[in-house]
DNA sequence: AAATGTCTGCCTATCAGTAGGTAGGCTTCA
DNA sequence: TGAAGCCTACCTACTGATAGGCAGACATTT
C-alpha cells in the first residue's frame, strides 16, 4: 500500500479520533477540516467510511508488528522480546495518552462494519501469533495449548491494563497492573 | 432510584446496544422503536442522551456490585470470593455474548460526555475497592500498595479477557486467558 | 513544438437520512 | 385538579455519500 501524503494525514487524524472516541468518534467533515480539505475530497481518498476504517486498522497493525521485529530472532532472549513487547503497548498509551486503536475497535466490534471488524480481529490474531512464535522458539513454554493460552493471557492483560489506565485517567495504572 | 417500568426497559435496550456498538451504538429513535413508544417519549424519561448514558452505567455498576456481596463476609474464603468475582464477569460475557458495559465505555472514555465518563470510571473505582477489601480482610496480600496492584491486575485481566474474547468472537478465549 | 487525452486532487452543491432535542396537546388515573 | 405518560409535529445540526466540474501535471501522438 503506497498512499499519498494526504491519505496518510487522513489516517493519522482518523486514528487519533478513533482512539479517543471509538469508530463513531470521527466524521469525514471533522477529518477534512483538520487536514485542510473538504469532506468530499476525503471521499476521494477513501470512498466509504468502512474503507477508511479498515485502512486505518490495517496500517496500525502493520506498523505495530513491524516495531516488534522477528519473534524468532536468536540475538535476543525471550525476556528481552517480551519486555520489548510490553514496552510497545506502554508507548502507544503514554506517547499519545490514548488507548490502543484495536482495543477500542475490539470493544465495540459487534457494531462495526464487517471489513473494519476483520481488521480489528487481525490485530489480535497477529499479536497472538507473534507471541506464540516467541514462546515456541524458546522451547520452555509447554505444548501448543499452553503457549496459546500464555500468549492470550499476556495480550488480554495488556489491553486490559490500557483500558483500565485510561478509565482512571492515570497511565501509572498500566505499570501497576504489569508489575503483578 | 425507583424508575418506571418503561424507564427500565429503555435502559435495558440502551445497555444492550451500547455493549454491542459503544456509546454511539444507540439512538433515541432505535430505542423508542424497540420499546414501542416514540422518541419524544424517551426524552420524557431521560431528557438528554447524557442523562440516559449516565443512568445506564450507574445501574450497571450498582447491579454488578450487589451481585458480588460483602467483600468482608467471613463465611466465604478469599478463593471463593475471587472465583465468584471472576464468574460474575464470565456471566456478563456468556449470557448475552456481549462485552462488559463499562469496558466498552472505558475504551472510548476520552470521547464521552462528562457524566457518562464519571459513571464509567465509578465502575472501576468500586471494583478496585471491592477487591481491595477482599484482600485486606484476608490479610495475606501484603501492604496497601501490593493489594492495590493485585486488585488492578485482576480487574485489567478480566476486562482484557472479555475484550479479546469478543474480538475473536469466541467466548472460550475468556477461560483460556483466565486459566493462566 | 503543439495538440490531445488522461490522471490526480480538489472543489461546490446537493442529496436523503438520522442525530438529539423541544413545544404543546391529548388521555388516563389517582 | 393535576400529575404521569405518551403523542404529533417540528426544529437545527450533522451524517455519509454522490454528481459534476475544474485546474494542473503528465504522457502520448501528430
Amino acid at each position: 500500500m503506497d498512499r499519498s501524503q494526504k491519505a496518510e494525514e487522513i489516517l493519522d487524524v482518523a486514528e487519533r479520533m478513533t482512539r479517543a472516541g471509538g469508530y463513531g468518534g470521527f466524521s469525514f467533515r471533522e477529518i477534512a477540516t483538520e487536514v485542510g480539505i473538504k469532506s468530499a475530497s476525503v471521499h476521494y481518498h477513501f470512498p466509504t467510511k468502512e474503507d477508511l476504517g479498515a485502512a486505518m486498522a490495517e496500517r496500525y497493525t502493520d506498523r505495530f508488528l513491524k516495531g516488534l521485529g522477528d519473534p524468532r530472532d536468536t540475538t535476543r532472549s525471550t525476556e528481552e522480546k517480551i519486555s520489548a513487547y510490553v514496552e510497545g503497548f506502554r508507548q502507544a498509551l503514554v506517547e499519545d495518552d490514548l488507548m490502543c486503536l484495536c482495543g477500542v475497535l475490539g470493544a465495540e466490534i459487534a457494531g462495526l462494519p464487517v471489513r473494519v471488524a476483520e481488521q480489528a480481529r487481525r490485530f489480535f490474531d497477529r499479536n497472538r501469533e507473534w507471541l506464540d512464535a516467541v514462546y515456541e522458539a524458546d522451547g520452555g513454554y509447554g505444548d501448543v495449548t499452553a503457549r496459546h493460552n500464555t500468549a492470550l493471557a499476556l495480550l488480554a492483560k495488556l489491553e486490559g491494563a490500557m483500558l483500565v489506565a485510561r478509565s482512571f485517567g492515570d497511565n501509572e495504572v498500566f505499570d501497576q497492573v504489569m508489575s503483578v
